[in-house]
DNA sequence: ACAACAGATAAGCACACACTTATGTATTGC
DNA sequence: GCAATACATAAGTGTGTGCTTATCTGTTGT
């Protein structure tokens, strides 16, 4: 199963971090850093794990390599959550509001 | 943030297991343990963490303590979801399923 | 009251995990 | 070619986590 190592992911609060600022846009290993107080080699493993996952996805632009939210890995989670659609609330405005949008 | 607690919780198989049995219906701890080949401490254990991640919730009976879905987890995952709707697929079947269910 | 039962808590242990420093591998510009 | 840059990998270390056994609390039935 993915979804082991999607949570296990998430489980992490420096790669939500990580990720929460790649859904801003795609960044290089570099530009993620700056601001974030972590090492390089922390960084890249980090990013192994998120990649691994399928939250992120890489391309390699010369020397530098882009990184960018995977969209595969949200939809695993929806389709985790839906499996428990039973006991969702009644009303979810977040989630309606995510709905409609999907809908068109 | 308590989407550390849950996606820790998340993060752990057996934890998941329980979660997904638990979804079938509420039950009390020693009938979740039978055909799982886990130790009495280790569900009581695995228990306390999904009720803080607000994933499960108890309600005492007596002598037994019944376990069920909490909604306010899920709503949570939700909600940290649809903060990167702009990254879903654009086609989820199951999230569409959802959506009607919810428009009704 | 007391034994049986349901469950929680305590303490200890083995392993996983996130970090570190050091080094390796590509790619770019001079 | 060669230094600099961007990133990955290796190896070691401290802490967190999930398990165990042992014990404790609380409830039920006799």
């Amino acid at each position: 199963m993915m979804e082991a190592e999607i949570f296990k992911a998430l489980a992490d609060p420096t790669r939500r971090a990580i990720f929460e600022k790649l859904a801003d846009g795609r960044m290089n290993a570099s530009s993620l850093r700056d601001g974030m107080d972590i090492s390089q080699p922390a960084m890249s493993q980090h990013l192994a794990v998120l990649c691994q996952a399928k939250l992120v996805r890489q391309e390699r632009q010369g020397r530098f390599v882009n990184y960018e939210v995977d969209p595969d890995g949200l939809a695993l989670i929806a389709g985790w959550l839906a499996k428990y659609r039973a006991y969702w609330p009644a009303r979810i405005d977040a989630l309606k509001t995510l709905l409609k949008d999907m809908d068109q």
